[in-house]
DNA sequence: GACGAGGGCCAC
DNA sequence: AAACGTGGCCCTCGTC
């Protein structure tokens, strides 16, 4: 039996092998791991089913989502290829990301049981080496056509695997005594809260449902819905609309509170050491194929949205702690965006503003809040973090309203101040709407895609957000980029016992032992400032701390 | 009990 | 008339 696996050709059927290891010493196969075997095939013509730790440490991993292969491999094992990321970099559109849809889709083989690892007959293992063999040769012809994605793939997206499958099983640790400690705090001020939002209200209802709140609000107590948005089930009962109603009845602060506190005790408090290992460690898992700008996502549990913003979420922060005899360091790059954006788009005003010292966010705040530089508070520059970004990525004068409380007359104002300003920014933003519509994609510094169809939508709504999303790719995305080699270069420059444990977009958390963290330190700070490409008109500045735990950071 | 949609909100 | 972007997780509610 032959199947045809390439467009070129057929692929003699592979024969099995389970009672012998093949004359392979390392080098690049095709490997797919199980339970506590391996499929390992050298050449197309036949695979092995062996022990995993028979697999030399020196092998090159072609497969399909190989992060999980080198978990289970010797360590030292490294990526050739990765068919998964392939796809994903080739088209990031793609949904289905399964084995099995990219077989079907690339080869025309259908694969009945999508993901299934274990149970390997004779014809599994002909299949599975058909398949990574057929789509290795497919993705790796497609991306010899786009010579820059590919060095993605090689420079960036391979070499990232070792990393992150340590960063994952290493984990972090958790202080799940203190947590239990804030529960119990939470629990009772929330009933507290409860008792008060109802007998405000004068009835029973569900708090945390936003159907029966808003009858409560619009309906008992007859608040005045002009100005309120609309959603499907009637009227919006989100923080920008109770804003508005906040002087109109004192139940309004008790639910902001309500709500800050059960979105707190809910997705952090109590949700974080429900998932933690016999040595109270997070493990979590970041993917790779997720993400249409090429950042990471952290998901089960997510560790890059532990809140720090309100002084209430950053206390679950200090429940993220250093083992014993071991500190947690933190590295992040100051003003990461705007200075990708003053470096992209060559705008002399903000690239001046950089190389005399300046911190734009800490200039905005000072405007938006009429104070002096160095009055502005930790919260204030936060919010002005938001008016930054979100003007440069297109908010509009309302939004702007909405998130400053200013009026739209003054919100006007300031962006038109604000882009008056930055000229250079904004051609750079419009040549870029411009690229989306003409080319169909916009790119990072370092080639990374983002197919943009929407540009060409006929309804306005639609084809407005694609060029938000247009304009803030290769921003983000080369942020995403940079982070990644400051990762690769982290991972080979930090001191022995000195770990990567979490990537939050522009910041790397380091735990290493308490008598190496200032070599530490410096080693990450370099390692993160040395990826800037050569001849940037401003350097990347990072900003480092440690502690026994996060919330000290 | 699982699933998805909707509303909402945490982070960068 | 409406307009920051990128994510993941929580709850409610309806359905299967
Ligand atoms: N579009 C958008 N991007 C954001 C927003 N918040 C953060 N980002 C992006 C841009 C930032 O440069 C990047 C890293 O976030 P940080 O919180 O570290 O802010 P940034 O580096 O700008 O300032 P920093 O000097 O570290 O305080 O994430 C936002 O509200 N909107
Ligand atoms: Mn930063
Ligand atoms: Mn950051």
């Amino acid at each position: 039996m032959t199947w045809p696996l390439t467009p070129g050709g057929l692929i003699r059927k592979p024969a099995v092998y389970r009672d012998r290891n093949p004359d392979f010493t390392g080098g690049e196969a095709v490997v797919f791991t199980l339970e506590d075997y391996a499929l390992l095939s050298v050449g197309e013509g036949e695979c092995y089913l062996l022990p995993r730790a028979d697999i030399p440490d020196s092998a090159s991993i072609i497969g399909y989502h190989a992060k999980e292969d080198l978990k289970k491999l010797p360590a030292g094992a490294s990526v050739e290829f990765d068919v998964m990321i392939a796809a994903f970099l080739l088209n990031p559109l793609l949904r289905q990301q399964e084995l099995s849809a990219l077989a079907k889709q690339e080869l025309g083989v259908s694969m009945d049981e999508p993901g299934r690892r274990d149970d390997m007959t004779d014809e599994t293992a002909r299949l599975l080496t058909r398949v990574l063999w057929g789509l290795y040769n497919r993705y790796r012809q497609q991306l010899a056509e786009f010579p820059r994605i590919y060095s993605v793939a090689t420079d960036i997206e391979w070499p990232l695997l070792p990393v992150l499958a340590r960063m994952e099983e290493y984990g972090v640790k958790l202080d799940i005594d203190y947590l239990a400690a804030m529960s119990r705090d939470f629990a009772e001020r929330l009933g507290d809260l409860e008792t008060q939002i109802k007998s405000q209200a004068g009835e029973e209802f569900n708090i945390n449902s936003p159907q029966q709140l808003q009858t409560v609000l619009f309906q008992t107590l007859q608040l005045p819905t002009d100005n309120i948005k609309r959603t499907q089930t009637g009227y919006s009962t989100g923080a920008a609309e109770l804003e508005k109603l906040r002087d109109l009845h004192p139940i309004i602060e008790l639910i902001f509170h309500h709500r800050e506190l059960t979105k707190l005790k809910n997705t952090y408090i109590d949700a974080l050491p429900e998932q933690v290992d016999s040595h109270n460690r997070l493990h979590t898992t970041f993917t790779q194929t997720v993400t249409q700008t090429g950042r990471l996502s952290s998901l089960e549990p997510n560790l890059q949205n532990i809140p720090v913003r309100s002084e209430e979420g950053k206390a679950i922060r200090r429940a993220f702690i250093a083992e014993e005899g071991n500190l947690l360091l933190q590295a992040d790059y100051s003003q990461f965006e705007l200075r990708l954006a003053a470096a992209l788009s060559g705008d002399q005003s903000m690239i001046d503003s950089f190389n005399s010292g300046v911190d734009i966010h800490t200039q905005t705040a000072a405007e938006l809040y009429g104070v002096e530089l160095g009055e502005v508070t930790k919260q204030q520059r936060y919010n002005a973090k938001t008016v930054n970004f979100g003007v440069m990525y297109g908010m509009s004068p309302h939004g702007l309203h909405v998130a400053t409380g200013m009026s739209r007359e003054d919100a006007k104002a300031f962006i038109d101040q604000y882009f008056q300003l930055r000229s250079g920014l904004l051609e750079y933003l419009d040549a870029l709407k411009t690229q989306a519509k003409e080319e169909g994609y916009v790119e990072t510094w370092f080639g990374r895609r983002r197919p943009m169809p929407d540009i060409h939508s006929s309804n306005f709504a639609v084809r407005s957000a694609a060029e938000r999303a247009a304009i803030n790719m290769p921003i983000q995305g080369t942020e995403a980029d940079l982070m990644k080699l400051a990762m690769i270069e982290a991972d080979k420059a930090l001191e022995p016992d000195c770990r990567q444990i979490l990537q939050i977009h522009d910041s790397i958390l380091v735990e290493c032992p308490q008598e190496r963290a200032e070599q530490a330190t410096s080693s990450l700070k370099s390692s993160m400032e040395s990826v800037a490409p050569q001849d940037l008109p401003l350097s990347l500045e990072v900003e480092t701390s440690s502690g026994k735990h996060w919330g000290e950071l």
